[in-house]
RNA sequence: GCCUCUGUAGCUCAGUUGGUAGAGCAGGGGACUGAAAAUCCCCGUGUCGGUGGUUCGAUUCCGCCCGGAGGCA
C-alpha cells in the first residue's frame, strides 16, 4: 500500500515549515491539504508559501481554482490521491500538509465517497423549504426517512440535516446507510500522521502575530481585490477575507475587522485541535524547537518509509 | 484637604428591599462523510476591594482603610 507523510496541526503551528524542510531532506514532494490554500490570488490570508518559502520544493493542490469556483471533500480525494499516486511511481513518498481535516481524511481514505447525482437543484430547494418550513420541520422530515441521521444531527446544524435530506432524495438511501457501508471500504494509504503542538497561549500569540503580519503584507488590498473580482461564495468563507468584506460594505470598523479575523482564527485553531485529538493515529510533537522537532520527525519517517 | 460617584467572572457591567450572584464579550470542551477557514452543540465559584461592626446570617446596612473617576478648593 502506498505510504503518505501527513504533516497536521492547528494554523501557524509551524506546517509549511517543517514540510518543506522534511521535502528537501528526502528530495520528494508536497501535497496541499487546504481548503483555501486550492485557490489562486488568495495568497497572504491563507498564509500560502511563496515561491520563494517553497524553496524549489514542488507542491501540489495550490493554485488550482479561482475563488468562487465550488469544490469539495470528495473531490479533493479524487485530485490529491491522483497527485499522490503519481509521487509514488516515480519512487518518492510525498508529504501531505495541511489543516483541513475533512480533506485529510478523505484524501487517505478515513472517509470514503460513492458517486453521487448532481445535488446542485435539489440543495436549493431544500434550502428554500427550510427558509419556510423551519428547522424543526427539516429535521423532522429527515426523522421519517433516516432516523439514524436524525438523532445524530441537532435540529441546528440545518447544514447536515439537509445535506441528509438530500442524499436521501438523491439516492434513495439514508445518509446513515451510506455512512456505514463507507466505513467497510479499505483504506487507500498507508500514513505516518505527525500534528504539531503549541501550549494554548504561545500558539494564540503566533496566530495575533501573524494576523499583523498579513496586515503589513498588504491583506487588505488582496482582500479588496478579491472583493471586487470574485463576488463568489467560496471567498466570502474564509477567515482573513469575509471579515474584511464586512468592513468593504460598512458593516464594522477596520480595527474591529482586524480583531474578528484573530478572534476566528483562534476559533479555527481550537476547532482543528479538536478534529486532530478524534484520530487515535497522530503522533503529538511539541513545535516549540524547530531543529528537535524535525529530527525527531525525520527518526519517525526513517521507520515508517523502511517497514 | 473636603464633597460626590465608583470598586462584583479575564473584560464591560447587571443584581441581591440582608439568606454567599448572572448577562454579553473573551475563553474552555465537543461534534463533524460531497460548502469544512464551513456548520452546529455544551460549559459561568467568583476571597462580590480590605477590615471591623450591626445581625441567627452581610456581597447587600454602618464605620474605617486602600484603589479608580470627577467636582470644589
Amino acid at each position: 500500500m502506498t505510504k503518505l507523510i501527513c504533516i497536521v496541526g492547528p494554523t501557524a503551528s509551524g506546517k509549511t515549515a517543517l514540510a518543506i524542510r522534511l521535502a528537501k531532506a528526502l528530495g520528494t514532494e508536497i501535497i496541499s491539504a487546504d481548503s483555501m490554500q486550492i485557490y489562486r490570488y488568495m495568497n497572504i490570508g491563507t498564509a500560502k508559501p511563496s515561491a520563494a518559502e517553497q524553496q524549489g520544493v514542488v507542491h501540489h493542490m495550490l493554485d488550482i481554482l479561482d475563488p468562487g469556483e465550488s469544490y469539495s471533500a470528495a473531490q479533493y480525494a479524487i485530485d490529491a490521491a491522483a497527485c499522490a499516486d503519481a509521487i509514488a511511481a516515480r519512487g518518492m513518498t510525498p508529504i501531505v500538509a495541511g489543516g483541513s481535516g475533512l480533506y485529510l481524511d478523505s484524501l487517505i481514505g478515513t472517509l470514503h465517497y460513492e458517486p453521487e447525482p448532481d445535488h446542485e437543484a435539489v440543495r436549493r430547494e431544500l434550502y428554500r423549504q427550510a427558509q419556510t418550513l423551519g428547522d424543526a420541520a427539516m429535521h423532522a422530515r429527515l426523522a421519517q426517512v433516516d432516523p439514524i441521521s436524525a438523532t445524530r444531527l441537532h435540529v441546528n446544524d440545518r447544514r447536515r440535516v439537509l445535506r441528509a435530506l438530500e442524499i436521501f432524495l438523491l439516492t434513495g438511501e439514508p445518509a446513515s446507510a451510506r455512512t456505514q457501508r463507507a466505513a467497510m471500504v479499505q483504506r487507500r494509504y498507508r500514513t505516518l500522521k505527525i500534528a504539531l503542538t503549541w501550549p494554548r497561549e504561545v500558539l494564540y500569540q503566533r496566530i495575533n502575530m501573524r494576523v499583523e503580519r498579513m496586515f503589513e503584507q498588504g491583506l487588505l488590498q488582496e482582500a479588496q481585490e478579491i472583493y471586487a473580482r470574485f463576488p463568489s461564495p467560496t471567498a466570502r468563507q474564509a477567515i482573513g477575507y469575509k471579515e474584511l468584506f464586512a468592513f468593504f460594505e460598512g458593516k464594522i470598523s477596520l480595527d474591529k475587522a482586524r480583531e474578528n479575523i484573530a478572534r476566528e482564527s483562534r476559533r479555527y485553531a481550537k476547532r482543528q485541535i479538536s478534529w486532530l485529538m478524534r484520530d487515535r493515529e497522530v503522533f503529538f510533537f511539541d513545535a516549540q524547537n524547530p531543529d528537535k522537532l524535525y529530527k525527531k520527525s525525520l527518526d519517525y519517517i526513517r521507520d515508517f518509509v523502511i517497514f
